[in-house]
DNA sequence: CTTGACTCTGACCTAAGAGGAGGTTGTAAA
DNA sequence: TTTACAACCTCCTCTTAGGTCAGAGTCAAG
């Protein structure tokens, strides 16, 4: 018989933890004495106790374990739980992975650049979205499309007319990057579908896995955004897969600016 | 302005999760009316709200990451933060890949044996421990030395007149697992020096990683302690580095004995 | 008999929120 | 104007696997 001293010793843990795995079921001492409340174990115990430590150590939870302790899992059962946890293992390691890639760029960033960028990227699902879109072509002065603030303010005035704006002016760009000419919507979230016109269209944005940044500041700044999440997408190992968008939280050209470049994005 | 359910989804956060950035100091709405204790985000803090998320993953706590947007760490301390972060997720995806290991082996094993073994190894690591001991070379009959319980004999009446014994003995095994002769010590735990003479010798087994099991039951069964405390090793990739150990917790030979086996391993 | 090491219970602490109770406010339809 | 309902408020408890005291009782040796 020992002292919770001495079994913890032998046991390589914390009296504390041996407490702990009592109050939950775990393993109990062979004794408890009445009177002073000292708990006693036997060295035929240690087996238990290290069947704890070794199934904790394939990372189960306490409560998995005392599951398999106690209700004496078939070799099966046990089997499936492996399983599980190897599966959730192997997505925490890519996972760490992915966070080991986005620490190495970040560290690459500053070295670079000197400093901490003043934007960050984040990776986000937008919702599937309706909107009223004006889809427009401009092949000149690509930077700034003439068109656009005028397809907007159709769209705008016929989605007045008709329903209800209920969220900021999304432009959606369907043209690569740097292609001659841009081909780009207005489009406008509305919460239910309004009658369509020969330019004015209603179709649902699809849900996508995006790569985001919100720009603020002037305009004239702005391309520093796109430079930026670009980087950041090539830095990490995405790749673009569709149209790009910009979304315009606040867009008063007298001040400064709050629009959000959307790319969306899939690994490798 | 924006009440904070909206904010909340356009930064792709809970409700509850802007709650507690500003009880955590990490992020405050631009205005809280008085009345009502309504929160009014900016679209303009969705920046500093991207910037936290950004932060937070890479793994910083919420801690570290109020410690660089407050203090405005300059960029050599946050690359120090980040290199340091690093370190710290290579150890852990090496855990987990040690971890999957052993999964995988014991997934393995119950394939192959059809349930659960009935020994757990353990890593632990033993403390350096003095002893006095008497060693000896064994020829005949090496699965059970004759010699071995006349040393432990011999060595506990030496150190019963001399000193105090503090622990169960231990036989150290000095050959290979497979050699023609056994070279095998009779330990005995004292806790000061004593006198030696020209068998016993007094000295320090020294601290060691153990890969180590603890048989339980008849003496006939006990090889199958070393098989499968070898089967893990071999399982586990690890290897054996120095002379093996049994430690005696309980040997009436009558009754089930106590014995742990210990091997001392490396990985590699 | 005293001292020091060991043990007991119970309370509070960790990280990053999730969930819920019970009450108040904002907005839109009837 | 009333009413319904969604959104919001504060406060409380819960999660893991124990760690860290505090205050009191117990054991073994000298």
């Amino acid at each position: 018989m020992l002292r919770i001293g001495m079994f913890a010793k032998v046991g390589q843990v914390s009296v504390k933890t041996l407490h702990f795995y009592e109050k939950k079921g775990l393993l109990f001492p062979e004794l408890i004495d009445d009177f002073t409340g000292f708990r006693y174990y036997s060295i035929n115990q240690l087996p238990q106790l290290n069947r704890i430590l070794a199934l904790k150590g394939l990372g189960l939870s306490l409560k998995q374990v005392r599951t398999i302790l106690q209700d004496e899992l078939s070799a099966e059962e046990v089997r499936g739980m492996l399983r599980l946890r190897q599966a959730e293992l192997e997505k925490q390691v890519g996972e760490m992975q992915a966070q080991l890639e986005r620490v190495a760029a970040r560290i690459n960033q500053i070295e670079l650049e000197g400093k901490m960028s003043d934007y960050d990227v984040v990776l986000k699902t937008v919702e599937p979205i309706l909107v009223a879109g004006r889809r427009i072509i401009v092949t000149e002065n690509i930077e700034y499309p003439m068109g656009l603030p005028e397809a907007f303010n159709e769209t705008c005035a016929h989605v007045e007319k008709n329903g209800k704006q209920i969220g900021p002016g999304i432009a959606v760009w369907y043209t690569p990057i740097d292609a001659q000419e841009e081909d780009v919507e207005a489009a406008v979230p509305i919460n239910q579908p309004i009658a369509i016109t020969d330019k004015i269209q209603v179709h649902e944005l699809p849900e996508e896995r995006m790569a985001s940044l919100l720009f603020k500041g002037k305009m004239n700044d702005f391309m520093r955004g796109y430079e930026t999440l670009l980087k950041w997408i090539e830095a990490n190992n995405y790749i673009v897969t569709g149209p790009y968008r910009e979304v315009y939280h606040d867009f008063d050209q007298m001040k400064d600016v709050a629009v959000e470049i959307q790319f969306p994005v899939d690994k490798e």
